[in-house]
DNA sequence: TTGAAAGCGCTAACAT
DNA sequence: ATGTTAGCGCTTTCAA
């Protein structure tokens, strides 16, 4: 394994001089800086992370938590945040919690409070107090995506707002029978989130004076498949609603799945509204208040270099803003009676 | 930032039987092992990876190259990977190679190549004779999964076997006009995945003495929206196969799509068959070939632990089992013509 | 512009 | 069972 040494030896130089010229610093004549680089090369020098890290205290990576990859917001933040880091000269460690979070308290204890990262970006994850303060405590920067955490800024939409938005465009059509299909809230994972968006649509409704039936606020997890079979609970019975409100895209296209098999025609027999626009929800004609988790993970990423590099961590969370998207899975309640 | 000194100091005793006592090696006593760790806990002290990286010549991490995360396929198989290393210690760094590989080489040189990790796994890359030299000449232990490729062994289904296999079903169910949405041969991934597939196809259609018509044969990105796009050009046309065999699970559901939207139903006027055993494979009732993506990761990972820990790199390749789940959309010509 | 040398925080012989 | 000491490979003063 071929080290500094070998390349300040082969070339004549010291090492510091092999180090200086090879991190592009100043102060290397050009000739030597040609020299040591055409040596490093021919001799297949690479650094050692582990090395230079112990000697600057940067270990150059980002530690990301996420609950799972197999979300499509979890990986789209994810790409946003390598794609930034990654031009930067940061890596992604990368620490998935597992669908049930049996490696939860391992992640924590094992990994990231090993000083491998610099700073952390957690995923719609809560934390417990002690995990915040043993966070804190290593002065790690850190930043939640998606969801407000108490104790920690975040980056997200409004998510009471944007849940009352999607049922305020429901009832703009002329609903009055809504449904809605709501998040589970996950052990482990950021409760407000589903619950916000639980509160933003009832919200609507009663500001509307429009009655939530118990009947129809129907949990599931907030995929595809899940949500299929909660809205198969909600929709096969006498008296359904005329559209429905889904706490996510995978949970709306979940629900017309379940409205196609029932033989619910949508939009004609039901009014289906989403929030993400996810890449499905322009193949299922879905209405939905548009995010874009990709640019929350790279913001997440940019905010916490700009820390690391010395400017002042700006404590506040920061909320990105969502658009309506209207398709072909909402329609007047008229006309879709008529 | 408390080391291993602080605790030493505190506890009264050196730095290695701190250091002993804290990873649990043997010879210790219990009354100082308590001791010390209890110090540790108050301190709050965490050890440095870099330090003892750097000492004992392992990062206790492990590198996986992606082509990317949005596709189930290599985010099952990321999550079998973690799993089994997570247990053992072991991080997981992620190299997202960016939706066209604009991130590469800079993964390549200024991460991979960085000492970081202790051995890689690849996702369905091709690697450059350069790459594979580079590789080779750190040392590190590497395996791909998913698609053979020269020079390095994998971990993968039988490509050519499994598009036989599926082809040969819809043969077995009467099928002689039969299309195959096959995958795109995309830069800088396994092209032999897509090109083996799709060769098996052809195998198994000649072997059965029929027609592979080019305008059968077409080509899309391996996920929902692009498939479903490619199969909109092969579907609307006089002449339509009564079957088709996808290259995978997402592309044979953008082809249900296309059907459904074309007004075809299926299986009635068309077969459907993909590969994978996806998790939406079930609620749209689609006949596969599954595959376990996260066992292949978890066996890439253990193979890897394996070798770390002195075992002799085995350098066979290992092909994994598929099984044919039959649902409902595929049946027989007869009975649907019938 | 370049070099010498002292760490960074830990592990692993080797002693005791 | 515990302590001493010499590195691991780099960065970074401080000198020259």
């Amino acid at each position: 394994m071929t080290g500094i040494a070998d390349v300040a030896r082969v070339t004549g130089v010291s090492m510091a001089t092999v180090s200086r010229a090879l991190r592009g610093l100043p102060n290397v004549s050009e000739d030597t800086r040609r020299s040591i680089r055409e040596a490093a090369d021919r001799l297949g020098y690479v650094p050692s992370s582990n090395a230079s890290g112990l000697a600057t205290g940067r270990t150059m990576a980002m530690g990301v938590v996420v609950p799972n990859v197999s979300r499509w917001f979890y990986t789209s933040v994810l790409e946003g945040i390598d794609a930034e880091l990654r031009p930067m000269g940061y890596d992604t460690i990368l620490f998935n919690l597992g669908v049930r979070g049996e490696d939860r308290e391992r992640v924590f204890h094992r990994s990231i409070l090993r000083k491998r990262v610099d700073a952390v970006i957690a995923l719609c994850l809560d934390f417990t107090a002690t995990e915040r303060e043993q966070l804190a405590s290593l002065g790690y920067p850190t930043v939640v995506v998606g969801g407000p955490v108490r104790g920690l800024r975040h980056i997200g939409v409004d998510e009471f707002g944007v849940a009352r938005a999607a049922t305020e465009h429901l009832i703009g059509l002329g609903h009055v029978a809504i449904g809605h299909l709501g998040g589970e809230e996950e052990r482990g994972l950021n409760k407000r989130v589903p619950q916000r968006r639980r509160a933003g649509y009832a919200r609507a409704m009663q500001a509307a004076g429009l009655e939530v039936r118990p009947e129809w606020t129907v949990t599931g997890a907030f995929e595809i498949t899940d949500a299929r079979e909660a809205a198969l609970r909600m929709l096969d019975v006498e008296q359904r609603p005329t559209a429905v409100f889904a706490a996510s895209d995978e949970m709306a296209i979940g629900a017309m799945l379940a409205a196609r098999e029932l033989g619910i025609s949508v939009p004609g027999e039901l009014s289906v509204i989403g929030i993400d626009n996810h890449p499905l929800a322009d193949v299922f004609d879905l209405t939905t208040l548009a995010q874009d988790p990709y640019a929350q993970g790279a913001l997440a990423a940019s905010m916490m270099l700009d820390e690391l590099s010395g400017a002042p961590a700006r404590s506040r969370s920061v909320t990105v803003r969502t658009a309506l998207i209207e398709r072909g899975s909402t329609t007047s309640l008229a006309r879709a009676a008529g």
